[in-house]
Parts: structure tokens; sequence; C-alpha cells
DNA sequence: GGCATATAGTTAGTTATGCAACTATATAAA
DNA sequence: TTTATATAGTTGCATAACTAACTATATGCC
């Protein structure tokens, strides 16, 4: 096996779980710490609606990256924890509007605050040139993969 | 909320999602298209142990970045598909040698040229000395976070 | 209008992760 | 030697991911 073959492969360890799973992991703790009982996946889901509420769950889709089931059950565990609705869109009968309860809105300010402050954690120490050349090629696998 | 931590909610999903499902997504598009019925996951165990065969759950748990129940249910899958096997431990008698049958031996050479021409794909238009950079970046991320 | 095709969302089955609780064995301290 | 503690591994439960198959509605074409 030629030599920078093996590199790759380390590579792939590094892109693929280290950094990211320890970014979740981190983050799901910091919520459990202050009393927030929601997973960092339904959490990017909110993420998402306080940007724009009342999207299709396509929408979703497409602004997460997960797959139509992923979102319809992340939406059935969000709607149990009273934190989104299901609306029938006025306009296609076929798709739901996904609205924020006040809950949600609630949650908006802490738990961003928590995500801004694990990601100080996170870059401890990481230059800000650093982090925008390493967006950069995250940006670029994405893209050549997508 | 002040537009720093907007910017970084944004890199947020840059470093946890993105790069890593996408490359993780196509790794195993590319397997299934040989005909290589074995999930990125067990994969990532075998890669383990080609490189050192014989060693511990515990060891595979360090090395692949898992908790012991997900190394246990990943070397219960691996001893069903009949790709390694567990042997107790001559020293020890809480642990298992976790052995690569021949099977797993002869998906070496093919699982890792697929997995250098994935990184490839992965990789193409990124220079060298950005994919290191990029690497020195997670790499700090994991070690703030451990 | 009627038919083919595309799109929105759901359901089922398998695999994987995280956490907590558990068993068994090993090690260290009294 | 006995007791406490640490370590290796397993099991149960909840959440989430991917794939494939499915229902219902919309759209485009004849």
């Amino acid at each position: 096996m030629p030599n920078n073959q093996f590199r790759r492969g380390e590579l792939y360890s590094f892109i693929t779980g280290m950094a990211s799973t320890a970014i979740a992991r981190r983050l799901q703790k910091n919520f459990k710490q202050e009393g927030i009982e929601i997973t960092i996946e339904q959490w990017s889901v909110l993420y998402h609606l306080w940007k724009k509420d009342g999207i299709s769950q396509q929408e979703l889709c497409t602004a997460s990256f997960r797959d139509k089931p992923s979102i319809t059950r992340l939406v059935d565990n969000l709607e149990k924890l009273k934190l989104v609705k299901r609306m029938p869109s006025p306009t296609d009968r076929r798709s739901n509007l996904i609205v924020l309860t006040d809950n949600a809105k609630k949650l908006h300010d802490q738990t961003m605050e928590i995500a801004s402050r694990t990601l100080n954690e996170a870059l401890e120490g990481v230059s800000a040139s650093d982090v925008e050349r390493a967006k950069v090629v995250l940006q670029q696998v994405y893209d050549n993969l997508k």
C-alpha cells in the first residue's frame, strides 16, 4: 500500500468522526447541564425554524441536509415535546408547514448562547483565519460529493 | 444576537454534519456499487484490525473513538458476517481479542482501494497543504473537547 | 378530461450512537 | 486475606440515520 494511501485513511477518521462527534457530544452535554432536554438533532431543526418559521418538511430536509424520513421523525418527536406543530399548507395539500410553538421560541436565546459557548470551547486556540480556511476545505469536500 | 454568533452557528453545521456525512455516504455508496455489503462503521473497525490484528475491544474503542457498547455491537455484527472472531485473552479473562477471519483479510485490498478513491473524489481541487491545515484545526477541536 | 410522472410525506426494517445499569474479573489497599 | 475500586465487556432503552416501499396530491402532456 503506498504511503499516501495510508495517510489519507488517517485523514478519513479526522474528517469523518472525531471533531464533529466531539462537538455534538459536548453540545448535548452542555444542553443537559442547563436542564435543556432536547437532542442536538432536534435543536438543529429548531435552529432552521428560528431563521424561518413555517417552512415545509422538504425545506427542512434541504436546510438541514437530512432525508425525508429523518425529518418526519424529528418533527414527530418535536411535536410530542410540544415544540412545533404541523399545519396543513394552504396552497399544497401534500405539504405540511412546520411552525414553532411559544415553548420553542423561549428556547432560542438560551440554546444559542450555549451553542456559541460550545463553539468557543471547540475553537479555543484556533485563529479565525484557520477556521475560515478549514471551512473552505470542508465546503469543497461537500461540493465535490453532493 | 450578535453577528459573529450567527456565523459560528453556520460553522457548526459545516464541522458537524456536511463534509463528514457526505464522505460517509459516498464511501457507503462506492462499497455497494462494487458489491461489498458492509457498513462503513464495520469497515472502520476492520481498518484498525488490518493495522493490528488480535487486539481487545477496549483497544478498538480507543482506536476508533467509540464507546464500549458501540464496539460490542459492531463486533457482534462482524461476527455474524464471519469477518471477525472473539477469542478469549490468555492473560485477562475479562477481555476478548478480536481476530480477523480469512474472509476479512480478502476484503483489505479492494476496500482500501475504494476508500482511497473516495477520498480522492472528496479532496478533488484541495491542495495537500490546505488538507494538512484543516486536519490541524480538526485535531485541535478534538483535543479541546476530549 | 385522462394518464404518466413528479413531489410531499409516512412507514417498516436494519444499523448505529449515547447513556445508564449491570456482571465478571483484576488490582490495590487495609 | 478481605475489601474496595477499577476495568472489560454486555444489555436495555431512546434517538437517529439510510434504504426501500408506500399513499396522496400535483403537474404536464395527449
